[in-house]
DNA sequence: CGGGACGTTGAAATACGTCAAACGCGGTGG
DNA sequence: CCACCGCGTTTGACGTATTTCAACGTCCCG
């Protein structure tokens, strides 16, 4: 498994590296200034980010590695609500579980979570884009009971590598049609909803398609444009990080997928 | 198809009677004080509440009727995030149409809006109230997550309606095991994400087993702690309108749904 | 007495889950 | 260096939950 980051960010600069693809560049000046080192510290996979409502550190700041919302139900069953990636802010989550999934390193970000709060004029692009900031996520969230809902399995995997993509490639995490993923297949298929055996199998369909390279913690999506049209995928950022597609692939987009009311 | 309310609530009792059962009396009583039934008006089934991103009331109070946060894909499927109910607040969602699922009335709550953020003492009351429901729908969006990506139909069904029961009682608008659902099979299927065929049979498996009645827009939980351990639901509400369960009746949990890790 | 929307039913197709075994691979110890 | 282990991935065969299609029933309303 390859770590998602060989050399660390400071915690100050991934997060201003969000903000700035966010357009939040006010947001982006303050946060870099701030010091969101003093406190950092790793995780093993499997380990609870926030253990027993320990309330020091009500908000930690993702530096590296990946972090799950997990809610543990019946039978073994286990559902991954939405993943935590690097540069996201974390905060206890009354009913699930926020598990490390990979090896993790966070920093205390409780004074940045004051900040968030602050009703005053010079903390208002903080206040501003971490909004925003929940709102995407909150976007994201709702993808999330889309892909579970309604898409078929291949949707589901594209759809959601697509997202995660996104996300990545707006802290500087990604290349431009690869990126990190070091997850097991079983953690995988619990945040898409499907067995282990089904989404190898997906993946691999996937592969033969030559929609995804997957293996080794590495992702590579060849084609983005036939991939988000086989999905039915839709940006939920604003895209800062490429102004636009060069290519004219838009018909492309199969009959098999067209919209059809 | 049974409306909802026959008489209507004004906006600021049904929104107080929320708050006082969030244990939030200071904010019912603001709540209470405000004119909130200044502008109100009615919509038919299938309408969108916020038609083309018209700025005019941003905020609507829902008075009687549900919403449903909808999003559209190929092939004709639909997806409902989350169903909304009379006493929330409706907001325009990015992504996504707020359509009426049966005939709704609503009132303009735009000042309550601006009320909400306002970082006054006086209006703290208020501000801690709504968070606090904030963060209570995005439980239940997580709990929608969980329901779709892990849980059978049966479970599904089941954990929704609980659910819905839950939140209906809130408002006063549900017995102790009763409440109106003027909703078509089919727009439930969009929320479960099943097909109209198998909820059908999935509805009637679960009359059969005793755990729900349901017709004429009506629904009857007779065994409501039967129906939460089939359906693993929790709670997501400090179940401020009854105190205890009288009944003990806990070790009915089948093992068949027995905790198992 | 239609007509339309909604609910119900059956039969056949399929997507997905389960079980169990084998495979590959990096790590560790002899 | 090899043998072995553990973990994750892959494969096959099979079972089942759910979907699809199509028909029929029912209720309500004009």
């Amino acid at each position: 498994m390859i770590s998602i980051v060989k050399h660390s960010f400071s915690g100050g600069d991934i997060l201003a590296r969000r903000f700035r693809a966010m357009r939040a560049p006010e947001a982006a000046a303050i946060v870099a200034s701030l010091n969101l080192d003093a406190q950092r510290w790793s995780l093993d996979p499997s380990e609870e980010v926030f253990p027993q409502a320990t309330t020091t550190h009500p908000a930690q700041l993702l530096l590296s590695g990946i972090v799950g919302e997990v809610r543990l139900l019946s039978h073994g069953r286990r559902q991954i609500m939405m993943l935590r990636l690097p540069g996201d802010v974390l905060t206890p989550v009354g009913g699930d579980t926020l598990m490390s999934l990979t090896a993790v390193r966070v920093s205390d970000a409780s004074s940045l979570l004051t900040r968030f709060g602050n009703w005053s004029a010079e903390d208002r692009p903080l206040r501003e884009a971490w909004m925003a900031s929940s709102r995407t996520d909150l976007a994201i969230l709702r993808d999330q009971v889309v892909r579970l809902g309604r898409m078929s399995a291949a949707e589901r995997v594209g759809h959601l590598l697509l997202e995660t993509h996104e996300r990545l490639a707006q802290v500087g995490l990604a290349t431009d049609n690869g990126f990190p993923l070091p997850l097991t297949q079983e953690t995988i298929s619990d945040i898409v909803g499907l067995s282990v055996v089904h989404l190898n199998r997906t993946l691999q369909s996937l592969k033969h398609d030559g929609l995804v390279q997957a293996g080794r913690g590495y992702v590579t999506l060849p084609d983005r444009p036939r991939l988000a049209a086989m999905a039915g995928y839709v940006s939920r950022f604003p895209m800062p990080w490429r102004p636009a597609e060069r290519r004219s692939e838009t018909r492309q987009t199969s009959a098999r997928y067209a919209q059809a009311s």
